[in-house]
DNA sequence: CATGAATGAGAATTCATTCAT
DNA sequence: CATGAATGAATTCTCATTCAT
C-alpha cells in the first residue's frame, strides 16, 4: 500500500470518528493530509472505497497482530491472553475504528462495504470461539454462541473505556481481568440451558 | 404529543436506523410518512429537531415502563428482574433506538442533542446502579462501576440480538438469566481488586 | 375600504419597511394584525394585490389632504406652502410609505404594481409643476423639469430626517424653508440654459 | 480581485437593481455569468457575502476616482468640480448601484451590510462638508448639515435623471450646474436659522 | 503525478397559496 | 366569515466527482 494511501485512510478514520462518515467531506479529508482533492482521486476511486479501504486496513492491522501468536506451542490460555492483549491495545490506539464499527448499521448499504464488515465479523466470531474451545473445552459446546456473545460484549463494552487515561494505564492486565470474567461466567453457565441456540 | 409528530418520529427512527442520521433525507421521511415536505416543518422545526425528539420520545419511553415498578414494595430483586424485563421488551421492540445510540458519537455535535444523550447515560446509570446496589448490598461498592459496565454490556449484547425469531421468543427468560450471569461474576469479582476506579 | 383590508395594510406596510417587501412573509403580516392566514386571503387575492393596495391607499392619502386646499381661493404661494406642509405631514407620519416609495424599483416588475407607480408620480410632477407655475409664472417655462427635480429632491432630501425628533419639531416650518430655497434657486437659473429639455 | 468575482459583481448588480436583492436568485445570477451554481461557492461564500462585496466594489471605484484629485494643489472649487464630475460619472457609469443604494433600507439587516452602507455614507458625508467648507469658508459653518443634505438630494435627484439619453450627454456640465446651485442656496441661506442642528 | 476550478445533482428549509372544516 | 393544516415549488447552499493544465 502507498505511503499516500495511508496518509488518507489515518487522516480520513480521525475524521469519520470526530463526524461520521456522511458529514465529512473530501476536501476536509485532503486539508487534514496536506493534498489535493485530485490527489485524492488518484488513491481511491471514491468516497466509499476509502472506507472499504480503511475496513480492510484495520482489519488486517488487528489479525496481523492477533495471528503473531499462532503456531508458536503456547498454552491456550496463555496465547489467547496474548493474542486479547494484543487485539485490545490495537483496539485502544485505533480508537477511531471502534467508534467506527460501533456504528456499522450507518455505513452505506453497499454490497461491498457490507461483505468487509461481514468479513471482520466472521473472522472475529471464529477467534473468539477457538480459542474459547481451546481453553474450556468441549463441555462449553452448546454454549459456545452464548458465551462468544458474552465475551464479545464484555471487550466492546471494556474498548469504549480505553480512551481514559487511568484505565489506559491498566491496560496490561484487562485480557487477563475479562478472562477471568468469562471463568466466573463459565462456571456457573452449564446450570443453565444455553440462551442462543 | 400530535399523532402526526409520532408518525413522523416512527418512520424516521426506522430511516436512520437503516442509513444513518446524516444520510437520511427529509424527503425520505416525508415520502415514508406519505406527506409533504412541508408538513414537516409544521411539526419539526429542523433536522436536528427531530433527532432531539425521537431520542427523547423513545427515553421516555423506556423509563416510563420501567419506572411503573417502582413504589410497589417488591423484593429488590424481583422488582429490578421486571424492570430489566421491561427494558429489554421495550428496547427490542424499539430496536432502532439501540442501533441509533451505538452511533451516539456519529451524532452531530450539537448542544442540545448531546445534551439528551448524556440524559439518558446518567438515568440509564443510575437505574442499573441503584438496582445493583439493592440486590447485592454494600459489599460490592468497590465493584459498583466494573459492575455496571459489564451489565451495561451484557445488556447491549442480547438486545442487539432479539430481532432473531428464535431470541424473541424466549425474551421472558432474558432479564433472569442476565441477572443469573451477574450473580456468577460478583460471586467472584471480590477476589480482584476493582478494574474501574 | 373594510377595517380589516386598513388593519393588513398598515401592518403590512410597517413590515415591508422594516424588512422588504420580499423578505416579508404573510404568516408574519397576518400574526401582527392578530388573523388567521386564511383570513389575508379572504381580504387580498395575493401578496402583490396587498402591495398594490398599499400604494393606492397611502396615494389617496396624501392626495386627498392635498387635494382640500383647492378650490379655496388661497393666494398661489400660500396655497402650495399648506399643500407642501400637509404633504410633509403625511409623509412623516407614514414614514414607512416613503421608506417602501424609495424601493420603487425593488418592487416586482408586475404591470399592476408599476401603473399604480406611475399614477402616483404623475400626480405628484404635475402637482408640483401646477404650483411652481402658479407661483413662479411664465418666466420658469423653460426651466420647469429642472425644478420640478430639484424641489423633487428638497423634499425627499429633508423627508428622510423627518423621523429625528428635533426636525419633527420643526416641520411647521419646513414646507416654507423649501419655498425660500426654491426662491434661491429660481432667482439664479435665469442665467442658465436649462438642464433638462 | 479576481476575474471571475468581477463577472459575478457586475452582473448580480444588474440583476439586483431590475429585480431587488431578495427576489434575485442565485440561480438567476450564475445563469447570467454562464456559470454553475457551484462556482458562484468558489468565489462568494453566500449571496450576503455578495452583496457586501458588490458595495464595497462600487464604493472603491467611485472613492479611487474621486481620490485622484487630491493633492493637487487645484483651487478648491475646480478640485470639487472634478471630483463631483468624476462621481457623477462613476455613478452614472454605474446606475445600478444608485438603484441599489436607494433601496438601502431593504438590504437584509446584517450588521456587516450595515456596516459596509455606514462607511460610505460617512465618507460621501465627509467628502461634501470638507469641499463646502473649502469652497464657502467659515460663513456656512452652520448651515453645514442643511447644504450637506441638500447638496446629496441635489446628486441622487439627477444622478437618477443619468440613465436618459439627453441628459448623458450634458454631464460634463452637471457638476458645474450643481455646484452653482449651490451658490444661489448659499447666497441666500445665511437669512435663515439653520433647519438642521 | 498533482492541482484546484468547475460542475450539477441533491440537501434542508421557506413560504405563498389552497381548501376542508 | 374564519381557521390553520397541508402543499410543493423555489431558494440557498454543499459536496462528490471530473478534467484541463
Amino acid at each position: 500500500m502507498k505511503e499516500k494511501e495511508v496518509i488518507i485512510i489515518e487522516e480520513a478514520i480521525k475524521l469519520f470518528a470526530k463526524k461520521g462518515y456522511s458529514s465529512t467531506s473530501i476536501q476536509e479529508i485532503v486539508d487534514a493530509c496536506g493534498m489535493s482533492k485530485g490527489a485524492f482521486y488518484l488513491y481511491f476511486k471514491s468516497k466509499e472505497a476509502l472506507l472499504i479501504a480503511i475496513i480492510q486496513y484495520y482489519f488486517e492491522k488487528v489479525k496481523a497482530n492477533v495471528q503473531k501468536f499462532e503456531n508458536k506451542n503456547l498454552p491456550p490460555r496463555e496465547k489467547f491472553e496474548l493474542q486479547l492483549h494484543e487485539m485490545l491495545k490495537t483496539l485502544s490506539e485505533n480508537r477511531e475504528l471502534i467508534i467506527t464499527q460501533a456504528r456499522e448499521e450507518a455505513l452505506p448499504r453497499n454490497e461491498e462495504v457490507k461483505d468487509a464488515l461481514i468479513e471482520i465479523h466472521t473472522f472475529s466470531t471464529q477467534f473468539i470461539q477457538q480459542n474459547l474451545h481451546a481453553i474450556y473445552g468441549e463441555r462449553i459446546k452448546d454454549y459456545m454462541w452464548d458465551l462468544t456473545v458474552l465475551l464479545e460484549s464484555l471487550i466492546n463494552a471494556y474498548v469504549k473505556f480505553l480512551f481514559v487515561d487511568s484505565l489506559h494505564a491498566k491496560m496490561d492486565n484487562l485480557a487477563k481481568y475479562l478472562l477471568r470474567r468469562m471463568d466466573s461466567i463459565v462456571a456457573d453457565i452449564e446450570k443453565e440451558s444455553p440462551f442462543i441456540t
